[in-house]
RNA sequence: GGGCGGUUAGUUCAGUUGGUUAGAACGCUUGAUUUACAUUCAAGAGGUCAGAGGUUCAAGUCCUCUACCGCCCACCA
């Protein structure tokens, strides 16, 4: 057999070799497979701009884990893998490379801007892949998918078309966020708000003189500083868009004000006349009580608008510089033409004062910029009735978050939900399936465009005849000609649908859902095999984004769950708890862990570190325990491949002829096969991956295989070496694939597997997961090894404390009750090969041990170290005077938690009886050190 | 403004349904070496479990409040 493993564990070439074969086995191909359980989970498909960082890396190693586990356990486990096309991301990218070559898109045209952006894909699209190969990700690779081939686009138009065709997609006058960066519209959920440091400007607008005089009137209302009138102030954040006021509003209820309502204010710099109107929205306590009414520009000023009819001046570009509506100020961006208004204010003396205020203010997810509040007409989908499904699954437990706070966190926003905003005015994504007839449209110009309060007074007086559907055609496919008017001149939407509106089809579309493909029949088989899948892995960041939508979308056009679970990890943070980002130069890249460390370092720090959910902070260091570790498993393995003989396959254990050692290690990996299964299933890594550690290194390595030495000629020895590593290598594997694969190919016959008899492997990935195995479970062992090491423990700290070398020989007697003698019996030959003793006397005599350090072991069992004279008594007496306080102090308060009767009374009786005897065991412990103390004169 | 999470050893974190003496990793101190592995082995030091109150026979664990840190959501201009 070969054994020429080099005494260092090097990950460069095994990796290699590993995930090229990963990548091209058909092994990890997934199929409906009659009587087998199907087990899947869609990967959360990166930006095909995506460069692999951690949160990736955390992510799929998740997502790997269960997958691989799940297929050792004999399920057909599929991992559907595909990238998304992100349709802002993308673009800006692209944009930003024809930048340099001193094109904007415009200058390119769509067509061939769009070939730019598919040649970019072409070219660098599927680095991410390539990167998740390197982490060992076993993804159904032929399955790949991306959200703009063609069968995943004709899922996009079906589900809007279908939507469209239920009255759950409209297209509206609204005010929604628009980046003026990237110009377009986002959804709000695009736009999350960061707090600011502004300022809240207190701008003075003058009243038109008193058109009916009263002498109540001119005394209440105050006097401006310059006396040349009356004005009412209002407070803003945005003083630019007072430029597009077209009224002031108070609080009907506000006393202040009261005179006031109904007059007319003379707008400052543009001079326009509006009114002073009254409504509810406006808090009393904020500002002045008067608020700048911006109808184009503000969520509130639009409702506003709406219910009084005001007029809606839209004063932006779309890019953010103020048009023709602005008056002097048109041309000049919004930033700039704030710092000129509060210029000509003051000049004017109409600012009173600015005051510092800290408040939200949305930015664009992608690029950061600030978001405008813009009036303009975009699609939306009707997000109540889709809600509906999704909030009852989760409430009913059908599907499941895991951790559980989470849950709230969704049906809070599911209940809260709004209307999405899903058309986007950028090229790269999916069109709307939406025709414009310009021969029906021509009429509806005038009503529908022109001005949004001619639709709302025709809506009211019930005389507009143009329906807004008119002219508008939404089809699966491009129409030849108008199905009303016949005309062939039709337009397509410029606009592309929101990235999110592919991605939330993900777990059903990847399928090859709506099925108009060549062979319908077998795809569609294979999404009622694999659907719903079971199990979403994902970071918090995008529960409503992404989580909460394919809930709704499975619901809606699958009629049933996308998934069963959805575990939500921690975000990956740096050590000062900041999110890593490549923006904020932050991050620790995973592919450069991997060139230093190995992609199993990787992945096993990044889970161990992992607590079920919690944030996790990152640095360098940690991963070198990985790689410790890592190399542990090599050289320890290196040592048992050393040492087997011929014939040994790890499966022929005689058990008659266990000896007290192998028969505690087989009962220990059951344990630990039992631990590291249920802590995967209750989506506990980090406790799976460390029970797995703890086992190899700390039971097998540091006990187990130091015990083997001095029997390794021994064939039993070495069947169990190789039983216990065998399974120690297929339990690390989910955590650990490349290292556990190279070493289980070297093993020698590894076709005699339980469940896998002589048949070649070609994977570690499609062994048997390990079960415990009955035979094997031994308390009686373990209780006797438990002894040895509390001995051997105590021995080696005695050496320690005296300054023993290991080479000094130790004289020992074990003396143990009546009921532990058996156990001492067995014990006794490993302490004294373990702890180094030349002597060691097994005895029942209970009594004290003349010139010997005594230790209480556990009950009933003492251990003797006969000191020869090598002992400084002054500071023995000094240490065992400390234990003897110790003891001392637990004595007397066990003693008052047994003299309250409320205690024996009420805990149950096990406890009392445990705490009994724990009493006993702490006064015969502190007898022996009285006697032993007394022993050294 | 609402909600959520955190506060345990020098550092980063575990700690299951409340139940003996609160664990790990890293770091630190001391010691080992003709070795499977120095990416090793052995031993040690180090904790009033953020603070206050409460429930309980019993609290790191449950409840209330406070402080600090972090995150998410929100149309107070």
């Amino acid at each position: 057999m070969s054994t020429e493993l080099p005494p260092q564990y090097d990950p460069k070439v095994v990796e290699e070799k590993w995930y090229d074969l990963w990548a091209k086995t058909p092994l990890f191909h997934a199929r409906p497979e009659p009587g087998k359980k199907p087990f899947s989970i869609v990967i959360p498909p990166p930006n095909v701009t995506g460069i692999l960082h951690m949160g990736h890396a955390l992510n799929n190693t998740i997502q790997d884990i269960l997958i691989r586990i799940r297929r050792m356990q004999g399920e057909e486990a599929l991992w559907m893998p595909g990238t998304d096309h992100a349709g802002i991301a993308t673009q800006n990218v692209v944009e930003r490379k024809i930048a340099k070559e001193g094109f904007k898109r415009h200058d390119l045209g769509r067509e061939e801007f769009l070939k730019r952006v598919w040649q970019w894909k072409e070219e660098h699209g599927s680095t991410i892949i390539h990167q998740l190969k390197r982490i060992g990700a076993t993804c159904d690779w032929k399955r790949e998918r991306f959200t703009m081939d063609e069968g995943y686009s004709k899922a996009v138009v079906e589900a809007f078309v279908r939507l469209y065709e239920k009255g759950l997609i409209y297209r509206g006058d609204y005010i929604i966020n628009w980046c003026p960066r990237c110009q377009t519209a986002l959804a709000d959920e695009e736009a999350p708000h960061h707090e600011l440091d502004g300022k809240l400007y207190y701008i003075k607008y003058p009243l038109k003189k008193c058109q009916v005089p009263s002498v109540k009137c001119q005394e209440k209302h105050k006097k401006s500083a310059d006396d040349s009138g009356e004005y009412v102030v209002v407070a803003t954040t945005r003083p630019e868009t007072m430029l597009g006021d077209t009224a002031v509003a108070v609080n009907p209820t506000d006393k202040r004000y009261k005179e006031f309502v109904g007059r007319t204010i003379v707008l400052p710099l543009m001079e326009r006349e509006i009114k002073i109107i009254a409504d509810p929205l406006i808090d009393k306590k904020f500002g002045t009580g008067a608020v700048k009414v911006t109808p184009a520009h503000d969520p509130n000023d639009y409702q506003m608008g709406k219910s009084h009819g005001l007029e809606f001046i839209n004063i932006m570009h779309p890019d953010g510089v103020l048009n023709a509506n602005a008056g002097d100020y048109a041309g000049m961006d919004r930033f700039e033409a704030r710092e000129a208004i509060i210029e000509d204010l003051k000049e004017r003396r109409l600012l009173e004062k600015i005051e510092e205020h800290k408040h939200a203010v949305g930015h664009c997810y992608r690029c950061h910029t600030i978001v405008e509040p813009y009036l303009s007409k975009q699609w939306f989908v009707k997000m109540k009735p889709l809600s509906k499904p999704a909030l009852a699954a989760v409430k009913k437990g059908e599907i499941k978050f895991t951790p559980k706070r989470w849950t709230k966190v969704y049906l809070n926003w599911m209940e809260d939900i709004k209307d999405w905003c899903i058309s986007r005015q950028i090229w790269w994504g999916h069109r709307l399936p939406v025709y414009y007839c310009q021969n029906c449209r021509k009429q509806a110009e005038m009503c529908q465009v022109s001005s949004v309060k001619c639709q709302e007074k025709d809506k009211k007086l019930g005389t507009c005849k143009v329906k807004l559907e008119t002219g508008v055609i939404v089809s699966r496919t491009k129409p030849d000609k108008c199905p009303v008017c016949g005309s062939t001149a039709l337009e397509q939407d410029p606009d592309v649908l929101d990235t999110w509106f592919s991605s939330w089809l993900w777990p059903f579309a990847t399928f090859g859902w709506p099925f108009e493909e060549q062979k319908p029949e077998e795809k569609k088989r294979e999404l009622d095999y694999f659907y719903p899948t079971d199990v979403l892995v994902t970071a918090p960041e995008i529960i409503f984004f992404w989580v909460a939508r394919m809930i709704m979308a499975g619901f809606e056009f699958m009629g049933g769950k996308p998934f069963s679970d959805v575990y939500i990890h921690g975000t990956v943070r740096d050590e000062e708890g900041k999110k890593m980002s490549k923006s904020l130069g932050n991050s620790i890249d995973p592919l450069e862990i991997i060139g230093q460390y190995g992609a199993d370092a990787l992945r096993f720090s990044l889970i161990a570190i992992a607590a079920s959910g919690s944030d996790i902070y990152l640095s360098q260091e940690r991963f070198q325990q990985g790689r410790n570790f890592a190399n542990k498993i090599w050289n320890a393995s290196r040592f048992i491949l050393m040492n087997v003989g011929d014939g040994v396959t790890g499966e022929g254990i005689d058990t008659r002829s266990l000896k007290v050692q192998d028969a505690w290690i087989l009962s220990a990996l059951n344990d630990a096969v039992k631990k590291i299964t249920r802590s995967i299933n209750d989506f506990k890594f980090n406790e799976a991956v460390n029970g797995a550690y703890e086992f190899f290194w700390h039971k097998f390595c540091d006990w187990y295989v130091e015990i083997a030495k001095h029997s390794i000629e021994d064939k039993n020895t070495q069947e169990v070496l190789l039983h216990v590593l065998k399974r120690s290598l297929l339990l690390l594997s989910p955590f650990m694939p490349f290292i556990t694969d190279e070493i289980f190919s070297r093993l020698p016959a590894i076709g005699a597997l339980p469940g896998k008899p002589g048949k070649r492997i070609e994977t570690i990935a499609v062994c048997g997961w390990p079960q415990p195995e009955k035979q094997f479970e031994n308390k009686s062992a373990i209780a006797t090894m438990e002894l040895v090491f509390a001995c051997v423990f105590a021995l080696r700290n005695r050496r320690a404390e005296l300054n023993l070398l290991p080479q000094v020989p130790l004289r020992v007697r074990l003396s143990a009750g009546e009921k532990k003698i058996k156990v001492a019996d067995a014990a006794s030959g490993l302490i004294k090969a373990l702890a180094g003793a030349s002597d060691l006397e097994v005895t029942a005599e209970q009594g004290i041990v003349p010139d010997a350090l005594s230790t209480l072991i556990e009950k009933d069992v003492h251990l003797h170290l006969f000191l020869e004279g090598l002992v400084d008594f002054e500071k023995e007496k000094a240490r065992l005077d400390k234990q003897a306080a110790d003891l001392a102090r637990q004595l007397s308060s066990k003693q008052s938690m047994l003299a309250n009767k409320e205690f024996v009374k009420k805990a149950p009786a096990a406890v009392v009886e445990k705490e009994k005897s724990r009493i006993v065991e702490l006064k015969a412990a502190i007898e022996r050190f009285k006697e032993v103390r007394s022993a050294f004169r």
